[in-house]
DNA sequence: GATAATTTATGAACCTATTCATTTATGAAT
DNA sequence: ATTCATAAATGAATAGGTTCATAAATTATC
C-alpha cells in the first residue's frame, strides 16, 4: 500500500494515552459531544443543527467542539463514522460463503445503501468529507476508505482462489474500481433526482457485472 | 435516458428569454458577476473571496450575488462549469480518430487532469458541487454530466463498431463505469495525500485496462 | 403619458460557524 | 502543600454568507 494507515477512530485519541484524569475527561467530553451531535442532526438535520446547541446540550463551552472536531462537517463525519464502520463490518460478515464475486458484491452495495439511505441528506454531508477531505484529518479519512478497500479486495481474492478472477489482476486495483462504481452509484442512489429504488439497484448490479466481465471485445482471450 | 436534459447554462436564463431591456440587463449583471468571481476566485482561492467582493467588483449590490447563484459554492461551480465544458469538448475533439478505446479514454481524461490540475483546491469545491448536486440547479448539474457520459458512450459506441466492445453492452453503462473510474481517480490526483502524478496516471490506465478487459475468470465466454 | 403590476436590485440586519485571548484544571517538581 | 508548566476549556467577539423588507427599474394597461 502506498499510504500509512493511522488509526481509524477520528478525533484526538493518540495511542498511548494514558489512564490520568486529563484522558478520562477527554474521553468524557468526547462521548458527550459525540452523543448530543447524533442526537441532534439526527432529530433536525445537518444545516438545522447549530454548534451552540450541541455545545449546550453536551454541556461544554462553545469552542470546546472544536478542539474535537475541526469543523462543523468533519463533527457530523466523526458521528457516522463509527456508525458506518459497523455497517460494513456487519455487511462484511453476513455475506455468504461461497457465492459468485458478482452476487457478494451486490449484497454487500445493497445492504450499504439501505444503511445511508435511512438519513439522506446527512449521508450526502459525510459521503462529501468521506472523498474530498481536507486538513489533517484528511489522512484519516483515506485511511478509513482504505480499509473497506482492503475488505473489497479480500472478496477478489477469494474469487481468484476460486477460478473467477484471473491470477495476475491487481486485487486492490479492482477493489477500487468496484468501489468507485459503488460510490457513484449510490449518490444517484441518495439523490432526489434518481430513479425509483429497483431501477438504481438494477443497474449497480449490471454496472459491477459488467466491471467483472469486461466490455466482451475481440481482444478478451 | 430517464431524466430531462435541461439547458446547460446554470443560472435563470429560461428559454423563450425575450430581448428587452430586462433581459439586456440581466445579460449584463451576469457577465459581470460571472467575471469577478471568476477573477477573484483564481487569484485568491474560493475561502479568501467573499461575496461581498465578488459584488463589490462587479459593481452589483450583495444581495444580488444570490439572485444568479443559490450559494457560494453554487457561484464557483457556474464559473468552472463553461469552462469545464469547453475543456471536454477540446478534450474530445483532439482525441485520434481510430485509436483503441483504452488510449482514448486515457488521452481524454488525463487531459481534463491536467486541466482541473490547474487550480487543485477550486476544482475540489466545483467537483464537490457536480456529483452530490442540492436544490433546484441540481437538475442542472446531473443534465451536464449526463451530457458528457453520453460524449463517452459514443466512444464507446465507436469502439463496438470496431469489434472492441461487444454489441450486447449497454454503451451508457460501460460510460458511467468509465466515469466512475475517471471520477474516483480524478480525486485521488486533486488530493495533496495522493501519489506522485505519473503513478496516478498509470494507475488510472490500469484502471481503464480492467474495466475494459474484465477480470479475467474462466466464466467470461 | 400616466398608473398599475411585476420583475429585479439593494444593502443593512441577521444568523451562525469559527477564532482567540483569557481562565481553569491537571500534572510535575520542589 | 505550594508553585510552576502545560494542557484543556471557555464564551464573548469576529467575520462572512445569506435573508428580506424596501426601493428602483421595466413592462403592461388604460
Amino acid at each position: 500500500m502506498h499510504l500509512h494507515i493511522a488509526r481509524a477512530s477520528v478525533p484526538p485519541n493518540r495511542a498511548g494515552a494514558k489512564p490520568g484524569l486529563r484522558e478520562k475527561n477527554k474521553a468524557e467530553k468526547r462521548a458527550a459531544i459525540l452523543k448530543a451531535a447524533r442526537e441532534l442532526f439526527a432529530a433536525k438535520g445537518f444545516e438545522k443543527t447549530t454548534i451552540q446547541e450541541i455545545a449546550r446540550r453536551a454541556g461544554v463551552g462553545t469552542g470546546t467542539i472544536f478542539l474535537y472536531a475541526k469543523d462543523k462537517p468533519a463533527l457530523l463525519f466523526w458521528v457516522f463514522q463509527d456508525e458506518v464502520g459497523r455497517a460494513e463490518k456487519k455487511a462484511l460478515a453476513a455475506l455468504p460463503k461461497r457465492a459468485p464475486l458478482l452476487d457478494k458484491l451486490f449484497l454487500l452495495f445493497r445492504r450499504l445503501f439501505y444503511h445511508y439511505a435511512q438519513h439522506p441528506s446527512l449521508s450526502e454531508v459525510y459521503l462529501r468529507e468521506l472523498i474530498i477531505p481536507r486538513g489533517e484529518s484528511g489522512q484519516q479519512n483515506v485511511a478509513f476508505t482504505l480499509e473497506f478497500l482492503e475488505e473489497i479486495a479480500k472478496l477478489v481474492d477469494d474469487a481468484k482462489s476460486r477460478g473467477e478472477v484471473h491470477e495476475d489482476v491487481s486485487s486492490l486495483l479492482a477493489a477500487s474500481n468496484f468501489f468507485a462504481i459503488y460510490y457513484f452509484a449510490l449518490l444517484g442512489w441518495l439523490s432526489p433526482l434518481g430513479d425509483d429504488r429497483e431501477s438504481q439497484l438494477k443497474r449497480l448490479r449490471r454496472s459491477l457485472h459488467l466491471q467483472i466481465d469486461g466490455l466482451g471485445g475481440k481482444k478478451a482471450d
